[in-house]
DNA sequence: AATGAATGAGTTTTCATTCAT
DNA sequence: TATGAATGAAAACTCATTCAT
């Protein structure tokens, strides 16, 4: 049990690190405050991470790949336009849904991440990139009316970022996916039907 | 530089402090950095602000009273419910458009601005008030289906806080405007028309 | 230097504290001094004391309190008002007399102390009391002139405080307690004897 | 009025200053205060004085010289020993008795008048020796005990000190030199008489 | 000549990182 | 290996002194 429980602790201290990084500031979070929240001395901190930065770094990693792995997306591949629509807002809300306080964290240092990761900028462009080209599609096949799909793109994740943000605790997942896609297919949908 | 009055140069500090504190985090920023964009000495900030902390939030509550004063809600009186909700959307993107460094701070500082200050609260309750109470308006005049206005609220303030924060540089107040106010309309929209 | 148990390092720095502060005002001693005489690092004094002006509190305090406990005063009981006198001019002379810096301190700083402590205030008015009482004593049993006990019990006292203050390095806590008492008791002596 | 009212204006400044410097520690004192307290502005303090210290070390001169030209000693050339003493703790107390503030000044910074001034030095001197003389020359005619002068000087300037830094407003000078008169020649005495 | 707003050198205080145990 | 006391570089804050008005 000497060895074997580093990687184990490893995660231990992540999770408290992400706790924690959720709640404030990189800045305003004390190391010891990681510490307490991990149950483990702080110096053994620094057994792990080199620096605060490198663990607030691998901290956002580490949310990130969860998320990466989790990702549902590509989704299925041949599908219809609304269908892929709408199965992209209820994973992407399922996916963070309980994990508010990393949602935050991965918001509020987007640019952290997206200026230091390369993954974690072409994750991002995937998304944003999966949802431009469901809609070019529903609008090459006459589904979406002629809107410009970067801004609806922006537009629908900006709905889905919303709901994550703002939801109340006792609203779910799924009912704010629905939702969202109903609006959203309405908003862009031409009507005929 | 020559002696100024007191007010003005209290402006001139807020006016710095917001320039940099929307750049980084608080704990990132100096006061050096403050004063060396104010152009005074470190301890003319001190004069007027007790602390660091005060003038973080005095330049907050600065940017929110000018956006206040700024803001053209109520909106007007007794137009159709789409009428106003394309208002809205237009008068709030405007106001920000050309404040995004400033937008991007209350973003990221919201939870601190209305913990501590009523007439935040008061003034962020309203909008999302305003825009509930013109969906429920929407929805008895049989505009609008029958969706939760609460959530179609926060989807809608979605679409504008997205808009606000990843638009190209490229791109104006008023096409995000028409654009989002068309894809709501038409989401929660009767078809009726 | 190695590592210490809390409690020790606690009094190092105290007196560190008490050496740096009997030398020079509040203000003129630098934190870093006292860390330097207490051979640690500055931060090290604030693991132990909030502020500066913590530490010197307590190490006013800390002085004061070794100082209650070496009191030898109530003193005998029920000898007489002479011997009584006698034993606390020589008490109070070996109390302090090798502590002369901190002896100074106190003095200097008493409204402070008796301002913030109600154990320093009881002390006091304790010392005062019964050097008062003791003098009331020798005169209701004849053996004193009847002179103003506070008055009297004032100048025993600053003949005390002056032996303290002003006695060369030279000179023996006992010659003085000797002449103090000689004189007093002589001066408030009724010659009948 | 342009000119004539410098030297006036010095001296405002300086009861000011004693007045400050008396309540609290030079470092303490903030240059404002008295400022406020002269009436003046800040920089006016700066266009009679150098530096704070410079105004300190004049606010204790003034005092000083004050008590100089009022310093009634040599005191009578030749009367008895008795008289000297009575002479000499009564114009003491009557000097300092109402300039209470002042007397605390120069007890608490005594040593940094005596290491920067020599006038001071020789004037404090001065008043020892006179004690100490006549005590001496009472020893010699046989009026007094063989006491060590050196001692039982300091012990009567003692009772002097403790008069004047802790009397009650209530006293008198005269009250209080009477009995330390009286007190000290009875305990020096011999007792014939 | 007088003033008090501005200044920045000098202090206090914090906190990431080290290291003795 | 794990710990948390110790550390000092870095940041906030103060205040004597200057200087534009």
């Amino acid at each position: 049990m000497a060895r074997k429980l580093t990687e184990e602790k490893r995660l231990v201290i992540l999770d408290a690190a992400a706790e924690v990084f959720s709640r404030k500031d990189f800045h305003a979070v004390l190391t010891d405050e990681i510490a307490a929240e991990a149950g483990v001395g702080k110096g053994t901190i620094y057994r792990y991470f080199r620096t605060k930065d490198e663990l607030y770094f691998a901290t956002l990693m580490r949310g990130f790949d969860q998320l990466s792995k989790a990702f549902p997306v590509p989704a299925p591949p041949e599908c219809t336009p609304e269908d892929r629509i709408q199965r992209i807002a209820a994973d992407v809300l399922k996916l963070f849904w309980n994990r508010r306080p990393f949602y935050m964290l991965l918001h509020r240092d987007e640019k952290l991440l997206l200026d230091r990761d390369r993954a974690v900028r072409r994750k991002r462009a995937d998304l944003e990139r999966i949802v431009q080209e469901t809609i070019e599609k529903g609008v090459e096949a006459g589904a979406f009316r002629a809107v410009d799909s970067r801004v609806a793109a922006n537009l629908f994740l900006g709905m889905v970022r919303s709901a994550l943000a703002y939801h109340r605790d006792s609203e779910t997942a799924s009912t704010y996916a629905v939702q969202i896609a109903d609006l959203f297919l309405r908003g862009v949908g031409t009507g005929t039907r």
